[in-house]
Parts: C-alpha cells; structure tokens; sequence
DNA sequence: GTGAAAGCGCTAACAA
DNA sequence: TTGTTAGCGCTTTCAC
C-alpha cells in the first residue's frame, strides 16, 4: 500500500511552501491565481486529498453531527432523520446515525467513541439514556460534547425537542369519547419509557375527565411491534366483552391488531375502533385505513437539528425545551361504537 | 468554555508521564497497579476523556465503518442495517449511517468528507454512484479508502455484496406462470438502475421462455412509492384489458396498488394477482397479504460488511463479488388466473 | 503573497 | 515498569 500524498509532497513538486498549499485547499483567493493554478494541478495529478483526520483534529471540530437512535428498524424514524438531515447539511454539517438496538451496552459503545471529537455534536433518540448520559457529564453536570435529547426523561438536564405525548393521547381519547365510545382498551409499549407513559397518561386522563376509565386488565402492555398487535388481537377477542374502542401506541402495532382482527372476522371500525400513534406511510395504504396521530416527525427532527446547531455554534437558544404536537387524523379504523 | 483535560494534566497531577496515563488508558496491564489506580482516580475524578480526534488522528485509524444510502426512508433498508451493524460490532467497529437523499451532490459532500480518514472504510448502497466513486479512485484506479459496493452497476471496478435481481425477477414469473397466467403487467422503479433492469430482464425472459411478453404500454415505469403504486393501480384499472398479473418492483409500492385497486373494487388476487419484491415487514400484515421475493436483506448487510472488514484489516478476500439470492413467498396477493 | 515554525493531543518506539 | 521523545498531517500565526 503506498503512502498517501500529503501537503508536503505537493509542496516539494510544486516548489511552494506547506503553507500555500494548505491556503490553496482552503482560501484559494489568498494565494496568487498563477500559484494557485500550479498547485492545484498538482493536486488533480497527484491525487492529493487533505486527511480528515488530520484536518480534523487541527482544527478541533469535524463538521459532523451524529444522531443515535433506538431502533433504526422502525419506519417511524425515517422522516426525523429527513428533518435532521435537510438541515444539518443547510447549516454545513453531515449526518451521521447510529443506531443502539435499544442495548445500553451497544449504547455505551457508541458513546465512548463519540463522546469527544468524533463528532461536533450528538442528538440523542433513545429510550434509556439516564444513566449512560450522566457518564457523559463531568460532576460539573457539564457535557463536553453538546447533546441535544428527543425524550423527555432528560429534558430537565440537557436542551430537548421533544413530542407532546401527553397531548396525542388526549386528542385520541377525545375523539374516540366524541363518537360515542365508553369502553376502551390501551395496547401500549413499556411504560417505563416516557414515551409510552405520556400517552398512556395523556388518554387516561382526558377518559378521565369523561367519567371514563379502562381497566387495568384491558390495557396490555409490552414491546410494540407487529407481531405483539397480533397477540393483543388475540387476547382481546378471547374475552366476552370486547371494549368497542383500542388505542394502540404505534401505527406499526396497530397494522399487526387490525390483521389479525381482519383474520378472525372482527370488523373495524363495525365492530371494534382503533386508532393508533406515529402516521406510518403505510397507515393511509391499508384497509380500512388508520385514524391516528400524526407525530410531524420531518419537523422534529428539523428543530432538534437546528437545536444542536445554535449549540455547536455558540448562539443563545430561544428555549432549552421544545414541544412538538401531534394532530389527529381521522380515517376509517374509528367510527361509532358497536349497538 | 474551559479547555479539556489533556494527557498532560492527568500526568501532572498524577505524578507521572504522558506515556504512563495513554498506556493506563489503553493497556492497562503494562503499568503497575498501584500506578494505574492513582491515574484512573485522577481520570475519573478530573472527568478526562482522550480526544477522539487526537487518538485516530495518531493511530491513523477511526474504528468506524460508514455506509451510505440512497433513501433512508425506505424500510427495505432497515434490514439491511441490522445486518451490518451486528458485524461491525462483532469486529470492534461502529457503523454509522449516511443518507444521500438520492442526491448526487449531496453524495458528493458525503464522499469529499469522508474520503479520507473519516471511517475505515465507506460501504455503498445507493444507486447513482458511477461517476462520484471515479474522484475517489486515483488515476490508478486505487482508491484510498476501502470500499464495498452493493451494487451491481460498480461490481467490476471494486468489491460487491448485490442481489441476484435477475433471478428474483425470474422466480416471481414462473410463480405466476404456474399459476397459469400468461397476461401481465409491470410496474417498474427508473430502469437505469441496474437493481431495476435486473428485475425487469429476469422476469422478462423468464416470460419469454414460456413464450409471452409484455407489451410495452403494460410496463409502467416511475419512481417507486405508494403514490406512484395507486397511480399504476389507476392506469390499470382505464384498460380494457386488464391483465391478470402484475409484478410491481417493491412491496411499498405494490401495497399502494393494492389498497387503490381495493377502492375501485378490483379485487387481488380474484380479478388480478399481484406480487412484489422485497419482503417487508409490512407485507404479511396487509389484507391480502402479499406474496413476493424475500430478500435476505440481513444477511445482506452482514456479508458487506464482513467484506468490508477483511479489506479494512487486509484479509484475503474469497471473492471480489457475492451474490445474495431471493426466496420467493407465496401468500394471498396471487392466485389463478380469473376464468 | 509566501515561508518558517509552532503546535493540536495523542501513541509508540526506544531508552533507562 | 516508567519516562523521553519524535512525530502523525495539517492549519495558522507571525514575519518577511
């Protein structure tokens, strides 16, 4: 393998100094057009390409932001890295993801080589980031790396943008209470995950406030997914009195539920309404089509760059907690409960 | 901002050289325990991070593999990361994630950034990469970056992981034609990507040898999506003759047809049998479910990556270019032709 | 406009 | 086992 080309080697052949190379790379009006059409002939000939590495650390910062998510897998992710991405690359940064497969240890992997200089910034989207992140901190509480997180359970530490789940949860409960609905069931993930207890919490109440309530044994709770939509199918239709409405926590979730019903001819919304949580692609794209909240993820994942970005670059921000709402999308999985 | 601790602070502080806290850092074994407790106290206790950037600056290497893609919001990609990633781990690496939003010039900023000492090498899962690959290599053909392609249309010029699209295309003709179809449709992605035209060949000559074709209005030729598959759902459904098969060149899109045809009341697999490509999650859980090429988009990702990390560590490679081949999946979607 | 020189923070010979 | 030292390749003052 031979040995790269670097600065020195351009400059021997092009009888200039180090230095003018360098500028020519860099601020090419700085150096006199005629030098600068030598040296950058050089360049082209002798494949020269500056080492990132070296550039890098020289100038102490990498123009790179790096994003962890839990579980790249899930589709609902896609359009946050859309948002992040769009303006990452506007404000002159690349993004990079990594995903943690929801693996503290993965997780920590992850963080010991980002942690300082591998990127300029980190933008966290996992679940279970508390303890990992404080290693992050010195006892100061102060993080060398700026951190931006998308999850509320470390809002009150570090700048976050993060959805109102609370919210969505309330405005599907309403909804389902508006058309007629009094017995509910809750397909939920764990709710040790903020996530998941926000709506969980945010649907409860607005029942609630309803004179409403689900029984405990009607909310099922575990990691969502397709597979696990079909279980809590099964497990519903196995009881005599089937709730006329289920809110489950994730679109994905929800696809698996409605499938299954579909299987054992329970009809929805004829027989059972559900709404589900996210705004898949695929919600709109299946029979009967979903009613759920929307998360606008493109722009979630815009501010939570834009966040990152004021951070690197030293510009006040305007808030240190941002809230995303959800909005309702009424399709055809919802309608009146079953007389 | 207060400057990081460096080296040379915990060496002051600790009483010893720079060279005893790195190799207490990295070996800690070679340094005497009384010595390596001392320095990690102080380490942990003046929260001292080596720099990142120092440290692969010096060893001349980054412990991280980069792989690009076309469109990370296309879930067919979800797999194929889960596959990578595990082998990276497995090989002591990170992977990390870029997207190029099918963008040539955003590509280009991805490639002159990471070029060169960014990662140890840049796996490639995106389409249009012909040209821009060209800067990478030097007029010798030799790039200073390892890389793996998983491309067909880059195969000759360096090392490939693809899929064996050609016999995908074929496996779902024969399905179809043992079924007794002989009237078909196309619904094709933009066929100068080789991973299209690939597809299209091998069901085309598979056709052929049963000795049919398709005539050329009944190929309907855009980007993929599910938009575009209720649209060719629609430019169907304004024929007379509506053919009794139609193989779509992705499950997403194929389900955008489905739920369109699902609509006008054309029923699949009843009036026309529909099969696609790829094998997403998404595909069992639709009604009626769809049959296609599976795509081990897992193991995929791990032989790219395991090749890459052969290159990376100057293993022999046991070939330049592996194929990955489809398994058809038979489910509701295709059935006899209607009589 | 250009060159000389000083490092960025770390690792790895090599010497002690 | 530990310390000394020489850079890795580049950018950036500071002179000229």
């Amino acid at each position: 393998m031979a040995k790269r080309t670097t600065v020195r080697d351009i400059a021997r052949a092009a009888g200039v100094s180090i230095a003018t190379v360098s500028r020519t790379i860099s601020q090419p009006d700085t150096v006199r057009p005629e030098t600068r059409k030598r040296v950058l002939d050089l360049v082209q000939r002798m494949d020269y390409r500056a080492n990132r590495m070296a550039v890098d650390f020289r100038r102490g910062r990498t123009g790179a932001i790096i994003v962890l998510v839990a579980d790249i897998a899930n589709p609902f992710f896609s359009e946050f890295f859309k948002g992040m991405e769009e303006n990452a690359r506007k404000a002159g940064y690349i993004l990079l993801i990594g995903d943690t497969a929801d693996d503290e240890k993965n997780e920590q992997d992850y963080l010991d080589m980002l942690a300082s200089g591998k990127a300029d910034g980190l933008v966290l989207n996992t679940a279970t980031l508390s303890e990992t992140i404080s290693a992050l901190e010195g006892d100061t509480g102060f993080s060398a790396l700026p951190l931006v997180s998308c999850n509320a359970s470390l809002g009150a530490r570090i700048p976050t943008v993060r959805i109102d789940n609370d919210h969505a949860g309330r405005i599907l409960a309403t909804h389902l209470l508006e058309l007629g609905h009094r017995d509910f069931a809750q397909v939920s993930g764990p709710r040790v995950s903020d996530a998941h207890s926000g709506r969980f919490e945010g649907f409860c109440h607005a029942l609630d406030e309803a004179g409403c309530t689900i029984p405990a044994d009607l909310v099922i709770e575990g990691n969502l997914g397709i597979e696990f939509g079909r279980y809590a199918a099964r497990m519903l239709a196995r009881r005599s009195d089937l709730p006329t409405a289920v809110f489950v926590h994730n679109d994905e979730t929800a696809i698996g539920l409605i499938h299954e019903f579909g299987r054992m001819d329970i009809t929805v919304p004829g027989d059972v309404s559900v709404v589900g949580y996210d705004d898949l692609q695929f919600s709109a794209a299946i029979t009967p089509s979903l009613t759920t909240a929307r998360l606008p993820r493109r722009r979630w994942g815009a501010m939570a760059c834009q966040m990152m970005v004021s951070i690197i670059e030293n510009r006040p921000l305007d808030s240190r907690e941002i809230l995303i709402e959800p909005e309702l999308i009424v399709r055809e999985s919802s309608g009146p409960p079953r007389s």
